[in-house]
DNA sequence: GAGGTCCGATTGTCCGGACAAACCCAGGGC
DNA sequence: GCCCTGGGTTTGTCCGGACAATCGGACCTC
């Protein structure tokens, strides 16, 4: 008991380049820092990085590559900004280890349900132009009774009713088309005619169902539903969709990671 | 009509650092990356660079304020970053016009609701050490039984209650005292003792309320409740903290910003 | 043995430059 | 009038280097 080594993890760090298989190809468009940054986040999740363990020092990772250092720290910036590494001045870079998985993308429920395997399905309801309320103006910053499509659906997981979406976009954005919307998300589709989503505003809160959402859902009247109201704007700032939906709380919950803010 | 400017914003762009009185002050320790995005942030804030608008070009930037382009660009990413400024290349980079708030902090709710000026108390009803039990040791990495605190409380808004918290945190970590509680908020202390609170997972639902909880929240029995899991990790990725909580839907709700990964 | 001090290691900040890629607009060709 | 091409502008990527700030352990002193 003569001897400690108190170091949280003594690795020898000697070249991870070969070890972890890093390496970049430079004749591929790909940007380096991100093929780095790629190779690196595919390590952490498969283990080959143990959470806890130390990065080699930045100078002997660029060297070890043939980047400079500037590029392995861009690299290794974007995974800190993701939450799986944490850098110590004096210590070094050290993966999380935590089960981090995504600090929240701006999803969409029907991604989410493929995701976890649920064979999701759409039903339309209703589709139609119409002048815009004032919520609805005030959300997407229109003026009111200006025209905009509302787009009501019911979606639902092994053909059980989960959500019913009602959605309101400016008209002349794009012409949501019943068709498509039954086979796929809206924001798939949105995304598909270049339109760049960029960021949201949402609240989330609940409250019994009436009568009709009961109807709706499968569920008794007084039943707790959970609400989401969004407004998602584009890169240059428009709010491009303002959605109101209602889910079953007995089947649904928002799951989701934050991160501190540096 | 014979002639049209169709550029979003024609502005001259011309020495922006006079204009906007930026400036850096090369003898604080503050960084100047740093400086200059809090100024810039400052600019955006108050009107003085208006949505939509242009930010010059980041040579002639740096050129005026006698920095070098790749800290004007550090500076200019960490707005981009924060969900302020959007770049395109061969364009420029400009001002979001959007009421982009906060990408939603790892906040407490006895400071949404001090900041709401909603005057929060609160009522520790329970603070004990108990064994974990099987759901609180998977969620915060320990083993089933080992000890850790128990804290429940009251949360009141306006002598209103709001929300019934229910938190456990690992034994040993520190020592949530009653008396400290009642003032303010948990992260709060948990940061004062040192603690560096670093990500969090939360799940959020919905549920009718039980006859117990109808009683501690002043709603009757089957009233919808907004219920919240949030397990906080540190950066070292240990968990220390896990909560359990149960808000009137009636009083309450989440409300908070998206922004998309790049 | 306890405490403070020094020092090597590592990340943080900053510089100056170079070329590539994407975008917008104007001009020319049809 | 319409399409395509070209050039100028601006950001994106990458390099190599320099010094400062911070951390943690080793060493020395008392």
């Amino acid at each position: 008991m003569s001897h400690r080594y108190a170091r949280p993890v003594p690795k020898p760090a000697a070249d991870q380049a070969e070890s972890l298989q890093l390496g970049v190809d430079r004749s591929s468009p790909v940007p380096l820092y991100f093929q780095l940054a790629q190779q690196l986040e595919a390590a952490i999740e498969q283990g080959r990085l143990a959470p806890g363990s130390l990065l080699g020092n930045e100078i002997d990772l660029a060297k070890g590559l043939g980047l400079s250092r500037p590029t392995v720290r861009q690299a290794i910036q974007s995974l800190v900004d993701k939450g799986l590494l944490v850098r110590r001045r004096g210590v070094g870079t050290q993966v999380v280890h935590s089960q981090v998985k995504r600090p929240l993308e701006l999803s969409s429920l029907y991604d989410d349900l493929e995701a976890a395997g649920q064979r999701p399905a759409t039903r339309v309801v209703r589709n139609a132009v119409e002048p815009a309320s004032a919520e609805v103006a005030a959300a997407l910053g229109l003026a009111e009774g200006a025209e905009v499509h509302r787009v009501e659906r019911l979606r639902l997981a092994h053909d059980e009713p989960m959500a019913y979406l009602t959605n309101h976009l400016p008209a002349g954005l794009f012409k949501p088309e019943s068709a498509r919307l039954e086979g796929t998300g809206l924001y798939r589709l949105m995304r598909a005619v270049g339109i760049s989503l960029h960021s949201a505003r949402q609240t989330v809160g609940a409250r019994a169902a009436t009568e009709a959402e009961g109807q709706l859902l499968a569920e008794p009247p007084g039943a707790p539903l959970l609400t989401m109201a969004r407004t998602t704007f584009d890169d240059t700032g428009r709010a491009v969709e303002f959605g109101s939906h209602i889910y079953r709380a007995s089947r649904y919950s928002f799951e989701f990671q934050l991160l501190v803010r540096a």
